[in-house]
DNA sequence: CCTTTCTGCGTAGGGCGTACGCTGTGATGC
DNA sequence: GCATCACAGCGTACGCCCTACGCAGAAAGG
């Protein structure tokens, strides 16, 4: 007769369930010495500070004054951690939208909110996604998202792939700008000055005849031009939206 | 006097110039028994038989008959190894468009060219990028992809973003179907079955007061019905492909 | 034939994640 | 007040990874 009768459904992992505040300690034993919450808060510090890969086991143990093994008593492997630093990296989603605004601004707003997160903490897109979002925070986000599209007349299948579409987007772009950055700290250059090293690169690798449309992109000078990252962000964000508007407008006659 | 004066600009791993052909065998010393494309292909062959995971340079060294070592005298590290396996993974580009077809044709076709690589060859969303496409094949793909636009009017540094942002969207795309697969794989149940029991597990865990949308979202049945996956990734390209043809509208008038 | 230069690779070092089992704690039931 | 027992902490050990280093032997030039 406990509390828990949801034996029909998939397992969740326990640190899963917690993070739902699904989990009461047990009474017998010590008290713990550790949170969950504490874990993941020092692993991701520990990422903020020095980047993914120096997210450890035994560092983050270390972080705490703890040894390695005892992280284990809290999450059940290494992913589950991870899974757990995702949801605490992307912070408080950035709310539903404001009434004024149309479905366009409130997804701009959104996919903004996020792009800003991924642009702090660039250790969030090398984390192996194992699955669809199923943490607080993570659905907070995809609820908040989906709320900019109540208006639009769309079946809830295309708000889905919309949502989709962005946050992919997003952080394909994020992608893009960290690796420039990483890249060229990596190199010991100036940021404004990779692409520009890389075109001449290419340049010099590629026969022009059989590379005629590269050829004449380089030759153009538009990587020697360090544009405004947030231009290249908005001019991709701006055709999706526009592609979704001639949706929005088909539903809509 | 030697053949080589281009001190300027960055260094090119050794390996990539060999993928150019731009490496000649020193005239002395023993006869190397191991050529990089025999490396690369083992590598190949490892990641599609038992995924990226199983790509370690022990591995590779053991399908090869060699030791461990012996493979660090033709790649400079894992990392350059895991560039080439890329470069050979892609395979050869589509082919620039047919002269009968407009860029949007084109474009979809090249888009599902690389679909259908990415589809076939799973491992080669895990690997990790590391700057941009350096590799002859890489730059074929960019290449056929540009040659879509050449009648499009758009200005260089738009053509560049446009591919961009295909690309990005179809290993995005690309990415999620493959998650589906390895999750449903990983869980043992029918891929079919996957994202139902997903909707089950977010509708137990979830608030309906807090998360209308996606509460909506999930008692509208969408997760249930299992979708063509094509269809998905059609009505993503679509969306883009509409929202550039706004674009490549307004700049023909 | 000797020297040079390169290949193959054995050894070893410093990571990593985590399975297992021991020690001690501390609330519960008698 | 005490025995019980589930549980926290964590030390040890295993197997895997990448790779720096240096030595033995092969091939070609002089």
């Amino acid at each position: 007769m406990a509390a828990k009768t949801d034996d029909s459904g998939p397992v969740i992992p326990p640190a899963i369930e917690s993070a739902w505040g699904l989990r009461e300690r047990p009474p017998k034993g010590p008290r713990p010495g550790l949170t969950v919450p504490g874990i993941v808060d020092a692993a991701v510090q520990v990422a903020d500070a020095d980047g993914l890969s120096a997210v450890s086991m035994s560092r983050v143990a270390k972080e705490l004054g703890a040894a390695t093994m005892a992280l284990y008593r809290y999450v059940g492997s290494k992913d589950e951690l991870l899974l757990l630093m995702v949801d605490t990296g992307y912070g408080p989603p950035p709310g539903p939208p404001s009434p004024g605004d149309g479905w366009r601004a409130g997804l701009t707003r959104w996919a903004r909110a996020e792009r800003d997160v991924l642009r702090h903490r660039t250790w969030l897109l090398h984390v192996p996604i194992t699955g669809p979002p199923i943490t607080p925070q993570q659905l907070g986000w995809l609820e908040d998202g989906l709320r900019c599209l109540d208006d639009t007349g769309l079946a809830e299948a295309e708000k889905m792939s919309v949502i989709l579409l962005i946050t992919g987007y997003v952080r394909n772009e994020a992608t893009l700008t960290a690796q420039i950055a990483e890249g060229s700290r990596a190199a010991g250059i100036d940021p404004g000055e990779l692409m520009p090293a890389y075109g001449r690169t290419v340049a010099r690798l590629i026969d022009p005849a059989r590379y005629p449309a590269l050829h004449r992109v380089l030759t153009s000078g538009v990587l020697n031009q360090d544009d405004d990252p947030d231009d290249e962000f908005t001019f991709g964000l701006d055709r999706i939206l526009d592609g979704i508007e001639t949706l929005v407008r088909r539903r809509a006659s």
